[in-house]
DNA sequence: ACTCCACAGGAATAACCGGGCG
DNA sequence: CGCCCGGTTATTCCTGTGGAGT
């Protein structure tokens, strides 16, 4: 072993690694230049150049699947945006947030409020709890209506913000323009990963949000190609990737749909493998097995960090022969006991199920039994070693048999 | 054709937590 | 301090349902 950890060290210190910049294989790289995307950015900045005339532009939802570039381009637009205005001594003012890492709607206003500055000043702050919703969004809108600002707020993953706590918020967000008059203005930029999001909204916040819309299509394989490819040239030393590793590592992720997201994750991963052994050069066989180590990777984080309740369902789908319903939440009910746990209800076992579900730990299928009811048949979709494995070092490893 | 099992899964509501407010 | 606020987890109660058995 102890052979293997010093080869390591060396490869490390030497100094010839594979990748030269490591940053431009992560995801929150932004490159200067986007392919493929020209006429959404082309788009994004005509609706917001408007601000440069000192008027307010547009609204805008920008739609796509994962990996399509929206944020990527969004970013970069903004970016631009902003130098220009400095360039110019135009005040504009624009916030980037991630609506999902944010976590709930009110971290979104209370990190709205941070990066504005609301919270240095005396007065009406924004705290990290204990404000209403609808107080800390008068807030936020007080101050930018008192300081005049030229407001532009984008919201990457905002469908998980209206999941989780309705539209109010983006309706008094998009409403506040006719109450602030004259003087500051908000634009706000939605990010959506899902097609159908605007059909969750309320028509008025519809309308408004959706002033302007910029749609994002997949990307082809070919198009992925590419993209890896420059990429890899910033990324990589000279010749450290094979052309044919490039190629498989767009075909795999332009197989679903083209993500470019996944496409570069899976170069990232298989040169960290192609770095571990050692190898000259990353190639076909590092990409096959940066695909395998994905595959297996998350769902072993996701059950090792995952609370004890749905733990103890993970096993009791394991253990129980049939996988029917009743049967796991049975199995569940003595793992309970042996674990000297407190026992759920089964209603509340089949919501962790179909959480287990989103996060692809397990597969349901609805079976019917006719006479013997209706139900739903529970299987796990990743192999019980991983499990096994991920647990390890948990109080409940030992109910697994 | 009708019944009726064994659940699915929605809605309302409660219990609890962390944290600011007055 | 008691209270309110929002968030999360869990319970209670409920209506809906496809098809094997009759």
């Amino acid at each position: 072993m102890s052979f293997d950890v010093d080869n390591i060290f060396d490869k490390a210190a030497s100094g010839s690694s594979l990748v030269k910049n490591r940053q431009a294989l992560t995801i929150d790289y932004v490159p200067e230049k986007l392919p493929f995307r020209d006429e959404e950015a082309k788009t994004l900045a005509q609706v917001l150049s408007t601000v440069f005339k000192g008027a307010r532009p547009s609204n805008l939802l920008l739609f796509g699947k994962p990996g399509t570039g929206k944020t990527a381009v969004a970013k970069n637009v903004v970016d631009r945006l902003q130098k220009k205005s400095n360039e110019l001594k135009i005040d504009v003012t624009v916030i980037f947030i991630n609506a999902k890492t944010a976590g709930s709607a009110y971290k979104v206003l209370y990190e709205v409020a941070e990066e504005l500055g609301i919270n240095k000043e005396q007065g009406k702050q924004v705290h990290f709890t204990g404000l209403s919703m609808g107080e800390a969004t008068d807030r936020i809108l007080q101050y930018i209506q008192k300081k005049k600002l030229h407001f532009i707020l984008v919201v990457d993953e905002i469908d998980s913000l209206v999941d989780k706590s309705g539209d109010d918020i983006l309706y008094n967000f998009t409403r506040a323009n006719q109450r602030m008059g004259k003087g500051g203005f908000v634009t706000l930029i939605g990010i959506s990963n899902s097609l159908t999001f605007k059909d969750k909204l309320d028509p008025r916040v519809r309308s408004s949000l959706s002033e302007e819309e910029v749609v994002f299509n997949p990307y082809t394989v070919n198009q992925l190609r590419q993209i890896l490819q420059e990429r890899s040239k910033l990324a990589f030393s000279d010749s450290a990737i094979s052309d044919a590793a490039i190629n498989l590592c767009a075909a795999m992720a332009g197989r679903e749909h083209g993500d470019a997201r996944k496409a570069i994750d899976l170069l990232r991963v298989a040169a960290e493998l192609a770095e571990r052994e050692g190898a000259p050069k990353v190639d076909e066989n590092h990409v096959r097995a940066g695909q395998d180590r994905i595959e297996k990777d998350a769902p072993f984080v996701v059950v090792k960090n995952a609370p004890a309740h749905h733990k103890l369902v993970i096993i009791a789908v394991i253990k129980s022969k049939s996988g029917i319903t009743g049967d796991v939440y049975d199995t569940y009910l003595a793992l309970c006991k042996r674990a000297e746990q407190k026992q759920l209800t089964q209603r509340r076992v089949t919501q962790i199920i179909s959480e287990l579900e989103l996060l692809g730990l397990v597969s349901t299928d609805i079976v019917n039994q006719g006479r013997y009811g209706r139900s739903q048949k529970i299987k796990i979709t990743i192999p019980p070693t991983t499990i096994s494995e991920a647990l390890k070092e948990d109080s409940l490893a030992s109910l697994i048999d």
